[in-house]
DNA sequence: GCGACAG
DNA sequence: ATCTTGTCGC
């Protein structure tokens, strides 16, 4: 499909605007959750993202969108089908803000990917705003099994080269897959994810942003009957 | 060719 | 991604 042939070719021209290997900003004080939600038996989307605030991680500002998705799930190619409802709220969250948030977190992977442009990748080189992926399952590379303690990690590596990090983010429970998007580097990332894991698993931004994504879907679902 | 494959 | 709350077990 002329579609995809067409993505391959833009993802390997973003590619080359990656950072993902510079300093970030040292304190995070917001920072910004974005998912996607997919209705079962249509077409229909809905796109969520949500900035919380330090301490308390508690919400700021959000913003929801509801649509069709425009492209199917391509593994190595999921920002394709992500990303246009996520830029949509996006512009709505933004006015809300007095300043864009310190840090995006995205659903997924950043270079840990076939290519080294996953989701958090092409959203950040897209905003130009420093973005790291937390996903919740491994993609490629090889990794051995971090301690079982929080904070624990281990590197991921794709021919031979470290592309993200195992990590442990509370005691005894699975790990998540950390990686760069865009503007940062991968020590920092994983600081911030263990902040915004002061209870759970997951980040407090991936857990608003998967909550309000699921809830916007199941009211535009009831809306349309 | 076969199997694997973020969300 | 999605079907889905309380409940069994460490």
């Amino acid at each position: 499909m002329r579609q995809v042939e067409d993505a391959e070719v833009l993802q390997a021209e973003l590619r080359r605007l990656v950072q993902a290997d510079v300093p970030g900003p040292d304190l995070i004080t917001t920072a910004a959750g974005f998912d996607v939600a997919y209705d079962t038996d249509s077409d229909l989307v809905a796109g969520a993202v949500v900035v919380l605030a330090a301490p308390g991680w508690e919400v700021i500002a959000s913003a929801t969108v509801v649509g069709r998705a425009a492209f199917s799930y391509i593994p190595g190619l999921l920002s394709f089908r992500e990303l246009p409802p996520l830029l949509e709220a996006w512009e709505t969250v933004l006015p809300q803000l007095a300043a864009p948030p310190d840090l995006l977190v995205c659903d997924g992977h950043g270079i840990a990917h076939p290519r080294g442009f996953g989701l958090a990748c092409h959203l950040g080189v897209t905003l130009d705003l420093p973005t790291i992926g937390v996903a919740k399952t491994q993609f490629v590379g090889e990794h051995s099994p971090p301690g079982p303690r929080r904070g624990e990690r281990t590197a991921i590596t794709l021919d031979g080269e470290p592309v993200g990090a195992a990590l442990r983010t509370r005691d005894g429970v699975r790990e998540v897959y950390v990686s760069v998007g865009h503007r940062t580097n991968l020590d920092s990332a994983c600081r911030w994810v263990l902040e915004l894991c002061p209870r759970y698993r997951l980040p407090e931004t991936t857990r608003a942003a998967d909550q309000l994504s699921r809830r916007t879907l199941a009211e535009a679902r009831t809306a349309s009957r």
